[in-house]
DNA sequence: CCTTGACAGATAATCGATTATTTGGATAGT
DNA sequence: ACTATCCAAATAATCGATTATCTGTCAAGG
């Protein structure tokens, strides 16, 4: 929370930050929330789980306060939800949450896009070609989870960038949230892209007709990309198990 | 937190509820979290002003765990922003922000409207009555607040009931949050409805539509009175002088 | 006169201990 | 056996005190 102050709903995840020094996040509290959502957004706490603040408490190796603090921060990021005097939980999945999740990115990453075309400059132009690159760049394999967690963050940054000319802040955070969220499922269901997919291209598709304000286009590869990955999560989330 | 449990963003705040007994909010955050909404919205506490944690905690008597608490759901509102070691502030109103509310409204809370025409069933067209009804039997008269709160509440309880049929807790979270942030507006600059506007006709107007089921002259009339207040509320703005 | 650095008061963050609530299980009554 | 009631352990919520950070002010140096 350091960067940015241009009124409600300013990103709250740090950028590239070409690290001077000083760059991570300063409180305890902030320290747990990004730990916590990678442990979220990871697999490694269990969707639709107890969070048992004691065992947390230890694990992290901190006192009540922050921890709560960390947590409400997963409660605005939809990560986490809470009931009086019952205490926090991981957010469940389902079929139905993916739908919506999926059925809202079309609607509103889409409408996100299209603004930026409309509104972005040349600087938002520049942002999503090197988002482009750096994401296409990256290798994917799934026998090192390393390498899939630098392109999530990758892809993750790709995305928001293309919608990052709207000039809309709420929206962008309303589409940050729904990033998180499908995220999750990628993280958990899908280590690898169906071989019927070339994704780069997708991307490459989506960056270029952006950059050339051809909006039909642009928005019409969006959707397709998100309804894609939507299908595939589907597919997997059935198959292995969990319903 | 009290009814519900139908996973990731369940309603928040707790319907009309025709209460027996213990029916109002259990923890001590959870009650600052109301009266910090009350006060915000309806502008006791000034937009863009500093929360000082310590006068707060005087203020409404409490510690300061609660207090956070409380505040850190107002955040999930967009009430309230907060940044690490600089505290927490009463989210900023702007002429740019009242104009994304408006637009996003417009985009997010037809497509609502919309869903809701095509899954709801008759029980959520026997709420969307009712809800007009007890609106519309609401007299509104700027010289006595408490009719004006008592307004606002079955106001934005009529909106939100409107669009509970789509079947999507994530957007509706999304447009209760963008009512809140919307309705402060109308709270402190909007005391009464411009004189040619006949609000109570286009409330029965949409609802007539919605349960008729006419998508299209339903979801067209909610837009433009979206707009209308909108334009209503920017006007105002202008004029009483904030810029 | 402007900039830089150090200090002090104000404010936010965190901690450890205490209090309140919930939950699961044992017990008594039917 | 079956339900209802009561306890105790587990867990969440709150408090008061302590520590860390920030902000403004003032003095020294340029």
């Amino acid at each position: 929370m350091v960067q940015d102050d241009d009124g409600a709903f300013a990103p709250e995840d740090a950028p590239p930050s070409s690290g001077f020094l000083d760059d991570g996040k300063n409180t305890i509290g902030s320290q747990l929330a990004s730990r916590l959502r990678e442990a979220i957004i990871s697999g490694e706490l269990q969707a639709g789980s107890k969070i048992n603040l004691d065992k947390a408490r230890k694990t992290f190796n901190v006192s009540l306060s922050p921890l709560r603090e960390g947590l409400a921060r997963l409660i605005s990021d939809g990560l986490v939800e809470f009931e009086d005097n019952r205490g926090y939980r991981v957010s469940a999945i389902s079929l139905a949450n993916l739908e919506e999740i999926t059925t809202l990115r079309e609607e509103f990453e889409v409408f996100a896009l299209r603004e930026s075309m409309r509104l972005g400059d040349v600087e938002w132009e520049g942002n999503v070609m090197r988002a482009l690159h750096r994401l296409n760049r990256t290798e994917r394999d799934a026998a090192r989870p390393e390498t899939l967690e630098r392109w999530e963050e990758l892809h993750r940054e790709y995305h928001l960038t293309l919608i990052s000319g709207c000039g809309k802040p709420i929206l962008l955070h309303f589409c940050r949230l729904l990033l998180n969220l499908n995220d999750r499922y990628r993280r958990v269901f899908l280590t690898r892209t169906s071989g019927d997919r070339n994704v780069s291209q997708e991307h490459s598709e989506i960056a270029q007709g952006a950059v050339a304000r051809d909006l039909d286009y642009a928005c019409d590869m969006l959707r397709q990309h998100i309804h894609r990955t939507g299908t595939n999560l589907r597919n997997h989330l059935s198959t292995k198990g969990i319903l």
